[in-house]
DNA sequence: CATGAATGAGTATTCATTCAT
DNA sequence: CATGAATGAATACTCATTCAT
């Protein structure tokens, strides 16, 4: 599991491309190898099985994103502009993103539950950037004294999430990046934010 | 597919505890058959195939569900009580029923693309009562003349989707139907309501 | 096993129709059932198991066609005529009936070796009906003396049913009964008539 | 579906035996693996499905005898002798391979109407070799002038055919080379040749 | 006699993973 | 490091037959 050279990425890729063309169960490992061109063996000299592959899609793509995040709400002075701009890179990423987008809205979910656990595991890191702003912004008065983070965090995710899945389901058909600013106000709205 | 007779509802039941149970990909035909008290080849004079016991299984769930979010929502005068009911019926279905909770939000989704396209048509029904309720609010006033409906919709699936799926992966621990008036509320200011 | 009721009769004629339309292998109990308007258990009444139909089949069949070559050849002199109004029914019988052609031709060869053997029992009244023909004929002197009677047997029979096979799979679109008279010279030349 | 790796031969010549012993319908494809020494997902690396099997069988030992045919038949004179070197070719093939013998005269007719189709695909092949031996009969005025070249073909094939599936049902007690000469002359005799 | 709902045994095929080269 | 041929476990569905009514 040699994450150095560049086959690691070169399989990761192959697979996002493998799966968002030909769906998750259709993805078979010598389709994945075939894709990244390699033999179906060498998957296994830097993935320890199938769903390995998979965790760490995920983990990869997901830890760069928040990465990015990070260094762009840093330069942001508000919660409430900290959330937009949020909001904002996670469209932009994955209208830019055609495959990603099909692989982690609609393929991915039919992984096992197992799979799923894990993925949720990696998830919590940008959870945790949620929190964070949503304490920020309680603490500066932001928004509402009284907001409970866990809820207002899983409306936060719960929204975005169903309006990036509904976006791909309607085949990417109107632009996806131009919802940031209404759905950004909904849910300060809920926050008592103004 | 006779739904008149018991057997049909039978195996239904029995299909929902066989997969909580077992999890989706271990949810065999012959376990469902024998949870069902039934021989294998009976599941197949009253569906046609694995799939049609799924699909029906969430149709008949969401179905009577609808039918009873109905009949609720009439009783109630304002778009705002209108929508906390029907949180609260939401919540409370599946906190009477940890099996169909399990299968509804974790395991079902593990199905392949194909059944997930038939059981979001199912769920449209759904959708099509929340966003009656939206538009009602609208016009009288409660909610903002400027809401975005569709948007405002998929916050309030999205929200409760999310807080229900982390109820069920947080095994229950907390109590679900506690949580309908701050939900209700978080969305209620969101739409600019009081 | 009653013969003597009509529904005897009906479900063979029914078998008869149930396989040449949907072949030996999609005609289940049940489509043989329904094309003899009578409910599946019914059939057992009649007959002891799905192959009793078939032999029953082959038996009524052939049998009443042996009765009616037994009675046509009485009535000519020669071996050579015998032989000639042998084929001329034979030809005549399957280009009457459409569906006991393919059955017998076709489809019921793809019955088990069982049912084949069975079937090759039956066949025997009708092999002795042309050794009766030959052994005449050697006896009157029309055939050569030393024609073996079982290989000359095997070409009257093999040619036989070779020519109704190639007819039946060439979608019977020449006219069988004109085929009696040439094939019958080649095995009149073969067994050293005139 | 590499024919030149050993295994595709190790494979079809496995088919025939666990056919010949057990039947068409009981040779299931883990029965055949296990007498080829292969696992059964090995099959499939050299085989489409269970019926291209079936066709391969057929086409591998029909085509080989069909060039076994033409070589002998080249270097004899007349159509007369070369239809006797035919027949004997035929009978020594299918006396000297008593599980081949079977396959073809019993168990491969009991497949289902496609692969039977499939199967007199590959069959005429060999009906071309008797046409061209008849045809030059007529021409060197070996056959009668005026013989029907399609029946006599059915009446060669028939014959034959049905000789050897009579010495097969009779469990192959006598002696089927011995046979060659006298159909010969039976044939010959119908054809109008000395 | 007649019905038809219920039964349950039986099998081709896929694909993640291994390991000899 | 890399290969790819070989492995073998695992499962939905059909249909002849029965038997309570």
């Amino acid at each position: 599991m040699n994450k150095s050279r560049p086959k690691y990425m070169q399989i990761i890729d192959a697979a996002v491309i493998a799966i968002a063309e030909n769906g998750y169960h259709q993805a078979q490992v010598s389709k994945i190898a075939k894709q990244a061109g390699v033999a179906d063996g060498t998957i296994y000299l830097y993935f320890k099985n199938k769903e390995d592959i998979l965790i760490s899609l995920f983990k990869e793509k997901m830890g760069s994103y928040i990465e990015e995040i990070d260094k762009l709400i840093a330069g942001k002075q508000t919660s409430t502009e900290k959330l937009l701009m949020m909001i904002e890179a996670h469209f932009d990423l994955l209208s830019k993103d055609h495959h990603l987008a099909i692989v982690t809205q609609l393929e991915l979910r039919q992984s096992n539950k197992d799979l799923r656990m894990k993925i949720n595991e990696i998830l919590k890191g940008y959870l945790k950037v949620i929190d964070k702003i949503l304490i920020e912004g309680k603490e500066k008065g932001e928004f509402s004294s009284n907001l409970d983070v866990r809820l207002a965090r899983q409306m936060v995710f719960g929204t975005i999430d169903e309006t990036v899945t509904s976006w791909v389901m309607n085949e990417e058909k109107y632009d996806l990046k131009a919802l940031a600013p209404p759905v950004h106000q909904l849910l300060i709205n809920g926050f008592g934010g103004r």
